[in-house]
DNA sequence: AATTGTGAACCTCTTCACAGCT
DNA sequence: AGCTGTGAAGAGGTTCACAATT
């Protein structure tokens, strides 16, 4: 089915909290779930859960909720996770080593192929059984690997050169740790995961609602 | 001043953007920017720069635009980063690991004293000079430690456990790296960080927008 | 001339409410 | 009777456009 309508990204992103609340349902043995099932295990509304499904066609039946392992696999389709996806990890720091070791990464078909990092000290040596290479041999290995994704685990001050060396490589997807916005032509779709913006928006929620 | 409106959660994450942005600057040596510059650097609207710093009062002067450093510590105060947070971190794993070593978390004033793990092995080493102990000290150590904000890095199924434990201790702010929707009173407040979300968002824009 | 601050218009996302199916 | 799928209504967030100020 071709997706026409203009989707939000808080919808694609509740399909991943769909996902997982259908996996956990059916680690639990429950065969069927309803629209309300999933929206009290999320925190939000069953109307919700209907409309989103609802974008990308009819997967339920009326007056007995929806199937939990073909609706798992349905979402599975939609989000891209019936595959295996090549991911290079530019940046291996604290939090690049991190993200190498991450299960949640690897479980869902996203392998980190490519290391890239640009201190020398780091280059040739291994972690997790990848070679840490340079920079300048991006290009080169991302073909190898046919690299889809790109994690950027680097400072900020080094984030754009990163994302500049991944997007000339040929990649057009981005995962961007650093606190930067980065500046992307069109075509290349980027995702900022910022720790620190989230903490530093508790700290607003304590300092001035006063709950 | 006190804030009544009703203010987005997008709104409280763009402020922390634009605090970034005029550090930058700052290090640039610019002394004012217009609100067209903060947006241009962070990919918004100049309309959505005035609006959202609007809420919270007028920081500009027509026809000049904001002074950098009184706009910075203006936004640092409305996000309470003028000061010292406690932060206690449960799940020592390699998620934990990194962020104990995160830079972008102490810079603010995020500072993690204490840290809990359930496992028996770990409890009573140390990590970057601080001991991991054990949950059922939790409420003992979350007030000798004065704790206003727990980081949740331990595995999905153990995440509501570690929530309630952090709640119990008397913490109302949680920022959770698992990928569960956490349960909590409503005077708590909850951040998701999601890796694996948006990665798979990533995948969907891959598989569904031939851009 | 440049740029802010803001009410109003606009647009997008969420919720309602109910017809339609099981 | 129970629950989905969806058009319409409602709520919320963004952009426009311009008066006010330097």
């Amino acid at each position: 089915m071709a997706i026409e309508t203009r989707l939000s990204d808080a919808t694609i992103r509740r399909l991943s909290m769909y996902l997982r609340t259908l996996e956990m349902a059916q680690k639990q043995k429950i065969r069927t779930v309803s629209s309300q099932y999933i929206a009290t295990e999320n925190n939000i509304t069953a109307a919700q859960v209907r409309k989103d499904l609802s974008y990308f066609g009819a997967f339920g039946r009326r007056g007995l909720g929806y199937n939990v392992s073909n609706l798992m696999s349905s979402i599975s389709k939609l989000l891209g996770l019936n595959r295996i996806w090549n991911v290079a990890l530019i940046g291996v720091g604290n939090i690049g080593r991190a993200l190498i070791a991450y299960e949640g990464f690897r479980n869902r078909g996203f392998i980190i192929k490519l290391l890239i990092d640009n201190d020398p000290n780091k280059i040739g040596t291994k972690v997790n059984g990848l070679t840490i290479q340079s920079p300048k041999d991006a290009p080169l290995f991302f073909k190898e690997f046919d690299i889809t994704i790109t994690i950027i685990s680097v400072p900020a001050s080094e984030a754009q050169a990163a994302a500049d060396l991944a997007i000339q490589s040929g990649c057009r997807a981005i995962l961007n740790f650093a606190p930067v916005t980065l500046q992307v032509p069109p075509n290349v779709f980027v995702r900022q995961e910022n720790m620190a913006y989230e903490i530093e928006s508790l700290s607003f929620f304590l300092t001035n609602k006063k709950a």
